[in-house]
This record gives C-alpha cells, sequence and structure tokens, in this order.
DNA sequence: CATGAATGAGTGTTCATTCAT
DNA sequence: GATGAATGAACACTCATTCAT
C-alpha cells in the first residue's frame, strides 16, 4: 500500500525540521560562516544531495530557521490577538519573552548573533517588517490610551529598550541580574 | 634616492586609513563574512598584496577598525579620568555619546552592525572588556553613591538600555526621535 | 538510485592512484616546492577541489605516494621476517632490490629525487625510521654473526653504499655499469 | 676623492658575499622554500631592491652559493692539478673532504639537500657536469694504472661510495661512525 | 527518493620583482 | 647607490551546488 500523499508530505516536514534543528545546532556552536553544507547533512545522517530536495539552497534553509525563531518571540504579543494590549497582556509579554529566552539561552544568542549579520538581515528583513507593523500599531494604541505624552516616543524607547536588555541578557546570561531589571521594567510601566 | 622616514610614514598611515575606511564599508553592507580581501583591495583600487603590506591579516585590520572606532565612543565617559562620575558628567555622556553617533551616522551603523556580528566579536571581545572594566566600575560608584538600591542592576540595565537605544537610533536614524529618547533618559537619573 | 558502495570505492581508488602517479610525475620534474595542486589537478583533468576529495592535504598526497614506494623497496629484505638475515637473502636482497629499481627506473628515479627533497624528508621520516628500524637490527645481527670487527661501521657503510649505488644507478641508469658494481657488492660480502 | 674602480668592486664583492652567507644561513635553517628575498634582505640589512643591484636574481643568488660550494668541495682532488692521481693524493682527498664537511656539518647538509632539489640541480647541472669531467678521467686513470680489472665499474663504484657516505654523514653526523666508515674506505683502496 | 563524485569560483595569504623617488 | 611601496600571479584549500547513477 503507497503512502498517501499527507503521509509524504508529514515526513517531509519532519525531515525538513531535522534539518533545522541540526543546522542550527552547529551554527550555535561554530558560528555561521563556518557552518557548511557539508556538516549540516553529515549531522543529519542524509546525504547533501538530499538536502537540496528539502531546501533550494543554503539561504533557504536559514530563512525558514529564523522565521521560525521570529515567531516564536512574537507569539506572546497581544496574544488573543485583538489589536488591543491590556495592562496586563503587556506584563505578560515582558515575563513571556524572557521565559522564551531563558528557555534555550543558547539558540537565542545564536538567534540575535545570526540576525544581526547583516547578510541574514538583508534577507527576513521585510517579512519582519511585514509582521511587525501591526504590532507597533498596537503598541502605540496602548501608550497612547495610557495617558503617555508621546506615545510615539514611548513605543520606539520602549523597543529599543528591550532590545537592549534581551541582547545583553542573551550575551551575558549567567551574569546578567534579570529579574532585578524584569522588575524595573514592570515597574516603568506602572 | 629615496623618500625620507617621513614620506614613508605619512604614505603608510594614508593608505592604512583609506583601506580601513573602504574595509569598514563593504563590511557594513555586506557583513564580514562576505567582505574578502579581494574586494575591499578593488574598491580601495590597490592590489591584494599591498593590503598585507599594512595589515598583517583580515583579522588585524578588523581589530584595528573596531578599536579605533570603541574608543572614540568612550572617549566622552568620565573625561577627566578620575574615576569618578559627576551628575554632570553622566548627562555630558549621553549627549556626547548621541552627538558622536550623530555626527557620522553611516560610520556607526557600520560599526554597530560590524560589532553584533559573532567573529568579529570574538576578535575585540578582549580589548574591550579590559577597557571597559574600569567604566563599569566607575558607573557602579555612580549608582551607588546616588543612593540607587541595586547599583549592580542599574548598572546593566543602564548600559543594556544605551545599547538598545544607540542601536535603534543608528539604524533608522531618520525615523528614530532622537530627542525625545535623550530627554527621557536624562529625566531617568534625575 | 545511487550507486553500491562497491562502485564507490572503486571510483575512489582508481582516482587515487591516477593522482598519485600524476603528482609523482610532475614532482620529479619540477621538485616538490614547484609541484602546485593546480598543476596535478589540471594534469590528472580533474578539478582542483576533487584532489580535497581523495587527499585532505598536499601533504597527505606526499605520504601516501612515498610510503607505497617505500613499502615496495623494503619488501625484499629479510622475506621470510624472521629477523634474522641468511647469506643467501643478504645476496637475494641486492639483487631483488637492483631487480625493482630496473623494472621502473623513470618511478624510481622519480622516487629518489622526492624523497631527498627536505619538505618531503621531513614529512615520512618519522614512518621510514618507524619501520627501518627492524631492518636495521636484522642487519647488525648479520655483520656480528658473521665475524666483522665492527657491525655497527659493516651496517652503516653498507647502507650508505647501496643508498650511493641506488642513486647512482637510477641517476644515470644508461651508463652506470650496473652489473659490474653487483658483482663487486657480491663479493664484498663473501 | 672618489674610490678608484677597483674599490667600488671590492665593495660589491664583500657585499656579495655578505648575502650569499645571510643567504645560506637562512636556507639551512628554514629551508629553500621558506627562504625569501624579503627575509635575506632583512638579515643582511640592505633593502630589498638593492639585492637586485647585486644578483639579478634569486636564481643566481642560488647558482652563486651553490658553486662556491661545490668548488670548496672538488678543491682537493688531485690538488696539484697535474691530470694525475698518486695514491697519496687519494687518500688526502678522503680525508680532506670529510674534514670540509666536518668544518660546517649544517653548511654541508643544507648543501646536499639544496642541491638534490630538481629545481637547483637543473640550474648547476651543466656547471657541475664541465668542472666534474676532468675530474672523473684522472680518478679512471688512477684505477687503470693501479691494475684494477674494470677501472670504470671502480670509478662509478668509488663515486657512488663517496656520495652514498657523504650524504648518509651528513644526514645525521652524531650517529655516524666516521672514522670506522673513513678506515674501511683507505683500507678498499690498498 | 538518495547518493557522493565532481565542479569552479572563491578564500586568505605569500613573494619575486619593479620602479618612482 | 638605495629605498620600500606596489604589483600580480601564484599558492593551498573550501564549499555551495549539480548530476549521473
Amino acid at each position: 500500500m503507497p503512502r498517501t500523499e499527507e503521509q509524504y508530505e508529514q515526513i517531509r516536514e519532519e525531515r525538513k525540521q531535522q534539518i533545522r534543528d541540526v543546522a542550527l545546532e552547529i551554527i550555535a556552536e561554530e558560528g555561521f560562516a563556518n557552518t557548511s553544507i557539508a556538516k549540516i547533512a553529515k549531522r543529519a545522517n542524509i546525504s547533501k544531495g538530499l538536502m537540496y530536495n528539502y531546501f533550494t539552497s543554503k539561504e533557504e534553509l536559514m530563512m525558514s530557521i529564523m522565521v521560525e525563531g521570529f515567531n516564536k518571540l512574537t507569539e506572546a504579543f497581544d496574544p488573543d490577538r485583538d489589536g488591543v494590549l491590556t495592562h496586563d497582556e503587556m506584563h505578560f509579554f515582558i515575563d513571556t519573552t524572557f521565559d522564551v529566552l531563558k528557555s534555550n539561552i543558547r539558540f537565542w544568542r545564536m538567534y540575535f548573533m545570526v540576525l544581526l549579520q547583516p547578510d541574514v538581515t538583508k534577507l527576513i528583513e521585510p517579512y519582519i517588517m511585514k509582521t511587525l507593523e501591526p504590532f507597533l500599531q498596537t503598541a502605540y494604541q496602548y501608550f497612547a490610551s495610557n495617558g503617555y505624552e508621546n506615545p510615539d516616543v514611548e513605543v520606539r524607547f520602549f523597543a529599543a529598550l528591550l532590545d537592549g536588555v534581551g541582547l545583553h541578557f542573551v550575551m551575558d546570561a549567567e551574569g546578567f541580574p534579570l529579574e532585578g531589571v524584569k522588575e524595573k521594567l514592570h515597574r516603568m510601566l506602572d
């Protein structure tokens, strides 16, 4: 009995995920520049040729990995997706974001490092911009409706702050006083 | 008759700076990994070989560029170098830092992009750490003597904040509400 | 459907031998230092990259060539490998060695020329020393048990003599009076 | 008062010798392939450009060094240059040759190593052949007039023997039983 | 679907040689 | 005579990608 189309599709998806996982692992260990297709294929126990059956190029593989990470990171923002950010949702977002980061520091350090490389940035910037747009809108509404004088300034300030803190945390998770900093963040929003 | 020693020195210095400038430009555009010596030489209109007359390796070239920028950026911190940060010096530092950034946005965007690439980070991290150490000490004293409860948290929070803001500003100087954000920063320190 | 493992293995072995042959030829003509991977690849009608599919480095290629030749040359020494050299075995060794040399003068001229280049010597000296050690022991026993006064001197003298004769023969096989010289060698051992 | 032409010539010759000495020193230390003109010039305290004032190319410099060594090695053969080798002159030649080798092992090891590299061999072979020819004639006469049956075989045998011994001695001067071997050589000629 | 041999353009680096000064 | 900046071809080696099987 031949497999159904869905079964094939599922097998394909599992393989792709396996390749993504392995690739990310190696990139985290050895850096993007030192991660060759050959290494990924070897560690994933498949042939180089087969790699190209699943991803049309190294670039596409990267895209795929980065998009996956980006989505995980924004999932906690306005979780009910109603376009309105309540006070609770804001605090939830902060906590959850750091929980996500903390759950796999190695992944996220790697993620940020990769993300900040210009060639990678160039690849996924369009996707990020498109996805981020509604979130920035929502954030603006949040600050505006909470009586902040310059919601625009607040959004940018807050985004920069979160990025800076996330970056520092992820770069030096051991030494970073995460709890203290989180507390400061929460208090700033009250 | 050969040139005088000064003439040679001058030629060398000019060429080195020219190479550094071109290199930074390309690295910022295409990333460290994609910046080959060949590309740098071509854009600088010199031969590949000449590069190695001035920098012993690609690494040394990177170091040279990054250290130069890093020093410019920290010059304004505790300018009288007495190890004590007054209130005024703190405000001065913030203003001056952004002035420096603003004075050559293109350079600093490049600088940050380059700095955040893992290969580069690895290269100059030791230098940065060594240089930063006394500054962090000074900052700790500042927060401690100004009655902050957790000076440690404050230092890290402040550093992360400045990095985040600097990064965002430099990545989107046009759209970034710099004056409003600076005001917020100053007010936070009062 | 991919090739079977045996098919791949066969392709690999053939290619490796082909590369070794071509490499030895060029090295003999132009010296180790002047033999580039590019030249080898070109003459072997393969791409540079493929070289590295079969040999991990230029050094490994050299090792591979030299070890192969060295082994062929020592096969005839103490052929029953009992650690004892009879009179007959000694004479057999001399004759066989020159037979081997004579059977492919071109190869052996190349081999000696390559072997005597310092870069190459450095590479395989450890291997040679390790392999030669028991042979020298055996030769010492031979001279000692045949009543020679200074077996140590005899071993070194004989080795030097054989090397010298082999070298001269191989460098000028046409003009070298091999039979006469062999006769002298045999008579010296009686 | 300007220098006379001879004075200039003498200065030139001294410089050239100084360069040869330095070059040989470096080659002996680091091998031929790793000896660059830049290194030689630096160690000789002159500029790269000036090197080319004295030697038209690296090849010519090599030639110059090798010829010098070759001459020193053959000086002791038939010292009165009468084309006839007496018994005493033969023994003198053997002793003197090894004295010369012993006087600067490092030089001669280097010399042989360099000499045996095909590219070098190619360069000075014509010179060597031309110079060696009369010596071989003289040696033939020696063996012929001393009643050897096949003078031709004896010449080649003896030359091969001397080369082999010289090579072994120079490659492992510490371990080589020179005195014992020399004694054997002398006795073979009686 | 799966393999890995094969390619070719690319990498950082070296160095003999030239030449304006 | 003397300098060293400048060149350009060469080097060993890497790797994303293709394709016959």
